[in-house]
DNA sequence: CTCGGGAACTTATCGGCGATAAGGTGGGCC
DNA sequence: GGCCCACCTTATCGCCGATAAGTTCCCGAG
């Protein structure tokens, strides 16, 4: 039966690791498999289509797409996802960066259709569930690229990234240095995460003020 | 005096908005500066600094590094410098991609201080406020990442992005659409910006309980 | 006035990349 | 027995970032 598709990703996946994102060719992949470059054309059509079925199970892994949300206490399990997430991506070099290029294809959407399910029965509209999705989405996106970023770039050259003599006139700075050296960045993320979601919260109470003010009027979100 | 670095920077800016990222390569800004692609390389000691410098150009225009900021109202200034960094990506193809690599460089770090000033003065410990800047900023690059490469898609193809069909067995989803299809990016934007500076405000608000309640026995963030 | 030197560029070339074209090969099926 | 097609190879294309070495030309010291 010769190669596969899924032997080719996870071959590539498991090089990702050792070479990084801009290490990645398809004769790298090609060698390592023990064929020659043009053969990956036969599998692929390109190498985004390559990239894109990486990132796919990367994901897989960490967040299969046919989970159930638990309808209760919302916030944990967003919050559960977002962790799970950020782990798939932080498991892989350039994991984010890797992640970064692809579209949501038509068959993720049932996914996001359930986990809207479970929002809504916690009381948001199918709007606000939506973008609390893609909200918190993103500032994992936007985190990891530039956790991988700094620790590839930590990886690289030794000089520690803002020695303190460059903090000598910055005392604010100076007293917010692990923050700014991202020693922890478990922590700092975690930071971030939990001011979404409180965020969130807040929003949510403020809209179902107005829903209930307004609820004989008009139906939540305009759909009549 | 022939070529300057400004003038390379610049020339490689508007050549990036014809060309997109993939399509900017060192010898096609040659040409489009009527010189060789080795000429570069007496001014930049490689294409990642070109690209450095024209992120930090890219924001300058936008943001410059010794504006003030009012310490009044952390959250109205707070939110017009996220809206100005996300307009100064947007204002350049693939700006944040460009951006995404860079550093920030010890030369910004006296704006940063400047900035944590702003918020401390606002009562915010500067953990704290250097933590809020970091998640808004990494919600900004998350965000205009995802907007662009979105933008670039919906202006290859032709075909609309989810169509209806696609939603039929999805009514919430259906009922999300234009959060889904991103029809008001401003709107998306602004909606988790609000959302990631009320999730500040109560996190600032938990701090202050907390260190009123102690502040006898330990003086704010360890600092002795 | 000249002439040495360095700033700013050119020409030539390197190795590597993604991708395509065209050709080979071997196993299953009529 | 012969054909077909899945799967791979070899050859090659055009482009990339980068380096090496050579050229031009201005400017200031003598």
């Amino acid at each position: 039966m010769a190669l596969h598709r899924d032997e080719v990703v996870r071959t590539a996946l498991r090089l990702l690791n050792e070479e990084g994102i801009d290490g990645l060719t398809t004769r790298r992949i090609a060698r390592e498999l023990g064929v020659q470059s043009p053969a990956l054309y036969w599998h692929f059509k390109n190498k985004r289509e390559l990239l894109d079925l990486m990132a796919e199970a990367m994901l897989a892994e960490a967040l299969p797409p046919d989970r159930e949300p638990r309808p209760h206490n919302w916030p944990e399990w967003i919050a559960a996802d977002a962790r799970a997430k950020r782990n798939a991506l932080l498991a892989y070099r350039d994991g984010a960066r890797v992640h970064a290029g692809t579209l949501p294809a038509e068959s993720e959407l049932p996914a996001v259709e359930a986990q809207l399910g479970a929002l809504c029965r916690s009381g948001l509209r199918p709007r606000t569930a939506l973008r609390l999705l893609l909200t918190v989405d993103r500032y994992i996106m936007g985190w990891v690229t530039e956790e991988q970023a700094w620790r590839q770039d930590a990886a690289d050259r030794d000089r520690p990234p803002f020695p303190d003599e460059a903090l000598r006139e910055l005392p604010l700075l100076r007293e917010a240095a692990e923050v700014l050296r991202m020693t922890d960045h478990d922590a700092d993320f975690e930071y971030g995460l939990r001011v979404l979601i409180e965020g969130f919260r807040v929003e949510i109470a403020r809209e179902a003020r107005e829903d209930s003010s307004a609820s004989a009027a008009r139906p939540p979100d305009g759909l009549a």
